[in-house]
Formats: structure tokens, sequence, C-alpha cells
DNA sequence: TGTCGATGAGAAAACCTTTTCTCTTAGACC
DNA sequence: GGTCTAAGAGAAAAGGTTTTCTCATCGACA
């Protein structure tokens, strides 16, 4: 202990914790020497008494992690600064596991929990009210009276028809994932109301395939031919796109098409690269770690859901207002 | 404490924990009533005493979390079932974040540390010898009198070109990435011992877009095309396949194609859906799992790198004996 | 000179376990 | 009947901090 240098072990945690009472020359002598020595405090016997451990458990069922590393990162970012280390419990869906995994965080006596997952409308596999430790639910359906934190689909939705708009479409038809899905249903009212002429929505599943098919079911019946594509995830995007292309038709000269999630995998590779809605993740994250830290600290946080607003990635196939009509 | 429904706070320890002497019938007793009231030992006032805090740390520069997640959930899963959690620290090859990283582990007494990284001939920018707890390295380069677990590359590419030769293939090329990394060199080396024929390879980046330009200059130039292309990872695979599909060459019944990496959301939307080497990463988490356990157990570990084996999968793009010569 | 207040610093309790040591009791053996 | 041993269970220390309380000293004021 450091206190062998100079005093008490008493004096020494005042003098290193800034409260207490003594002497302006002491304080600083405790601290110089406690640098040298490189002095640690050990957080397990300061968390025993603070009921503080530092330390937050963060909980999620979306094992391939596409949505979860990114409100990881920011969680982290935003929490490292305060010396506030996450752990990260990946529960498949399995009650049993989920369980296991809250209960150690609670054993190590965590600050709080951050619940995420990969869908708005599904709450994970455990029930997280009547902790004895604050919960956030980011990026997953929270508890009624809880906090929760997700991304405004709606506006995102109207970001991405304005895009197509500006490029000048005016036919533009809706690519999208299963009508199972709120965020679904949410982004689909969104783009309906934005748009000006006649909305058309094409119901399918999360894949790349079912892009193609969309594109062949479109080009394939007779009628008019849509100039602006708004498509559910970058998946279904990119689908879409290379459809288009083995069409010869050409994007975004022909058909600009908008995609939604900037997964930098699927969005950055595709011929053309897209353009797409970015949920901001990561910011979700940060602001994820900033409530329950402050939930931790005891300060009051009003429950409710939190709508944070998505950006438009501009890429290339879909240059907004650049592209002339 | 349990102790007030029945014993002194001593012998409810001993009970609980199978430790000390006491008739069997008080030990029963003290762990139903533990069980009715719910008691869970305070995991810190448990590791102030034991010098075991159940808590290891992963550190990690992968931040997009392709390698990372499946070491990581394979990490997770070996240890939960012992009551440990884990750290997850994400590091973006920033030192400094590093050693913050690092120190607020060391000051919440993990009981190891895993490090892990997305290339296998780069260290972390930290120095993690002659820390007081130990470290095993898993899919990242270690220290040289340290625990290494990584993939056994030359075996895995070993698997590609049997499953290309037992396809019947006789012209097989190698389109990879950078001569940088030292697994593409492994990889390169065992390609060129296992096939038959006279062997080639493309060095390029790794991105789809290399894997088109390959496809070009394999066929733009003039003399005998290749029958079966084996790819340093599943994206060139996709940009090769894809290069394939719009040049009207078939796959696999023109030219089979093999990846690597298994990375499901490039492999599986695939048109063909690709036939490609799997790194086993989870299986590799385990172990990693498994090995810091017993190093914090106190068990002697060996030292030295251990390459654990790849498995192929197989999907459409090379069906191995299965398709005809 | 005696009392009061402020100031600086240490003693000790508390946090919640585990673990070692000690004590009591009963049974066995001579 | 006395001594020894083993069994069963509790007392107490230890682990490393924080925090409250207490104590000593000194200057000021009456």
């Amino acid at each position: 202990m450091a206190a062998l240098a100079d005093v008490s072990i008493s004096t020494a945690s005042k003098a290193l914790n800034g409260s207490g009472r003594m002497s302006e020359e002491t304080r600083e002598r405790v601290k110089k020497v406690a640098l040298e020595v490189g002095f640690r405090p050990n957080a397990l016997a300061r968390g025993l008494i603070t009921k503080r451990s530092f330390t937050i458990g963060l909980l999620t069922n979306d094992t391939y992690g596409r949505f979860t590393l990114p409100v990881m990162a920011g969680i982290s970012e935003e929490l490292v600064g305060h010396g506030v280390s996450v752990f990260l419990c990946a529960i498949e869906d399995d009650p049993e596991r989920a369980r296991v995994h809250v209960d150690a965080m609670l054993d190590k006596s965590v600050d709080g929990i951050i619940a995420s997952g990969k869908r708005l409308d599904r709450q994970l596999p455990v029930d997280l009210s009547g902790l004895p430790v604050p919960v956030v639910y980011a990026f997953t359906k929270g508890a009624a009276d809880g906090v929760t934190l997700r991304s405004d689909d709606e506006q995102g939705a109207r970001l991405a028809a304005r895009c197509l708009i500006d490029a000048g479409c005016q036919r533009i038809v809706h690519v999208t994932g299963p009508k199972t899905f709120q965020s679904v249903r949410e982004r689909a009212d969104a783009y309906r109301t934005a748009i000006d002429g006649p909305p058309e929505v094409l119901h399918g599943i999360w894949a790349e395939a079912w892009g193609h098919e969309a594109v062949a079911q479109l080009w394939d019946r007779g009628g008019e031919k849509p100039d602006g594509i708004f498509c559910g995830n970058d998946q279904i995007a990119r689908g879409v796109v290379d459809g288009l292309r083995e069409r010869g038709v050409r994007v975004p000269e022909d058909v600009a098409v908008v995609g939604f999630d900037n997964w930098e995998i699927v969005a950055a590779q595709t011929r053309p690269p897209l353009t797409t809605v970015d949920m901001n993740l990561r910011t979700l994250g940060r602001e994820a770690g900033r409530l329950i830290l402050a939930m931790s600290e005891g300060r009051e946080v009003q429950s409710g859901i939190r709508k944070l607003p998505c950006s438009l990635v501009v890429r290339q196939s879909c240059r907004g207002a650049e592209a002339p009509a």
C-alpha cells in the first residue's frame, strides 16, 4: 500500500479520492507517491463498500452481431472513459441461458444492464423488470415503464423517399421484408405518406434472392416500370441492384435505389455502391451508455421510448438532387 | 444472510461450498434454505478473498466483429457454465485505448485475458507479457513464449484444393489477397503443393471487385482457361462467381469455385451458394476459454502455437466428388 | 490563562465472504 | 472412570478499500 511511503491508509484513501480534510501539501505528496509506485485501488474491495462495481452488462440475442456490434462499440466508447467495463452476454433466444447470464451479472454487482437485440418489436426471452439494478433497452422492445432507445424508422424511411424524390423519381416502389416486423410497417407507412404517386409495397424475406424476385415481378409484368426503389434493407437492395443490372437497367440513371441499414459489407460492395439509411447504432449505443451511467449514479431518467434519428449515407445508387431528373 | 434461518455464518459458507466438516443433515438443511430464499453469494466479496473474480477479459482489435464474434461466442459458451463472465474490450489499433482497457481489467482482477484479432501475423498494439494474469492469444499473433491458438490455414487450403481436385478440376488457379498477409502465403504454399498441375496465384485486395478483376484477367487473355478457382476469402469468391456468371460461365459445371472463411452473409447469398473453408472460430473460442480457465486455476498449460483444423462447408459452387469430371 | 473552533490526520468500523483455528461434546478404548 | 480422538459447529481473522468518528494541536478570542 502506498501508505507505507507516507501516511495512514485512511489519509491516503482520502487524498486520492479528493475527500476528507488535509493540507494541500499532504494530498499532493500522496498522489505523487501513488503515481510513482503505480498504485491502483482494487476494484473488488472498492465495489464491496461503495456498491458500485463500474461494470455493466450487455445482454443481446443478436448472435450475428450485425446490430449489436455497433451498439456495443458505442456503449464501450462512452463508458471506458468513466472506468466502466462491459460484460457481453450473448443469449440465443434461450431463456435458460439468459437467466444464467443475468444471475451471473447480478452476482457480480453490475451497476446496470443494457438489453439489446435485433428486432424492435420482440422482447428478450427474459424478464428484466423488478431487477435491483437499472435497465436500459437499446434496439429491442422494452418493458412498458422502462427506458427504451430505438431508431426512428419512419424518419429514416422519409429520408430514403426524399432522396429518391430529389433524384427525380416519379414512380417509387418499396420492396421490403415480412409484414410481421413492426419496423417494416413503420417504414412502409412513412414511405406511403412521403411519396407523391400511388404507393406500392412488396413484402418478402430479408434476402438478396427476394430482391431479384421482386425485380422479376416488377419487370416481367406489363405496364409502367418504377424509376425508384426503396428497399427494406441492404441485402434486398443488393438483390434488386443485381437484378436490375442483369436486365440491363442502369442504376441510378434508369432506376435509383436506396437501401436501409448501411451494412458496410453489403452496401459498399454492391455495384454501384448503395445509397442507404444508417440507423446510427453507434450513437444509439453511446446514448444507452450515457443513460445507464446516469441511472447507476442515481440520477433520474425519464422513462419511455426515445427515437433517435437515422441519417442518409449517399453513395452511388441514388444521388439525390445531384442526379438530374 | 441465510444463516439466520439456521446456523452460523461460517457453517453456512462451508455447507454451500462443500467444504468443512459437518453432518450431512446440517449441510442439506442449509442448502435447502439457501435455495428457498434465493441466496446468492456476493462475487465481489468472494473474489476479494479467493483472488478469483470469475471474470476474464477479451481484447480485440477486430471492430467489425467478423472474426471476433464467433470466437467470443465460443469463449462465452465454454465459460458461462463455470460462472465466468467476459469483458469485451474493443480497441481499434489504438495503444492508448488498449492500455486503458487492460488497466481497467487488471483493476477488476480478471482471472485472465484472451487477446484476439483479425490477423494472425500482427500483434495487438499493447504488450501483454509480464502481466500478473495468464494470457491466451486466439487468432492473433502472440508473444513468443505465450499460448497461441490459430487456425491451420495450410490444412484448410489443402481441403479446398482437394475439393476442387475431387470435382475433377485439372487447371486450378488461386485468387487471393495481398502477399503481405502470412495466411495468404501459407494458403498459397499449401495450394501449390496440393494441386497436380502448374500453380498460378493471383494476388489482389480482399474485395469483391478484385474477384471480378481476376476473372477478367484470366478470361481476357488468350490460352487455356481454369476449370477450378480457389479464392482467398468469400468476398473474392463472390466477385469471382459473379464475374463468371456475367460471362456466361457456369458454376460449378464449367468452373468450380471454393472460398475461404464461411462468412454466412456472403457465402450463402452468392449464386450459387459458396462451398468454402470454415476456420471453426467458435471451436477455437471454446478452446481458448478452456485454456484460460485451466491457467487461471493454476494448471500448467504448454506454451506454443496450436493449430486447429479447418473444415469444408460444401454448398453448390463446388460439389467435390459428387460432380462428375 | 482558559475555552472554543477549526484544522489536520489517524483509528476503527463496515462491506460480505472464505478459511483457519478453537471449543465443546460424545464415543471409544484401556 | 479417565484419557484420547474425532466430529460437529462456531469465533475470528483476513481480504483492500471507504467513511465516519475521534483525537490532538494550534490559534484566536474573551
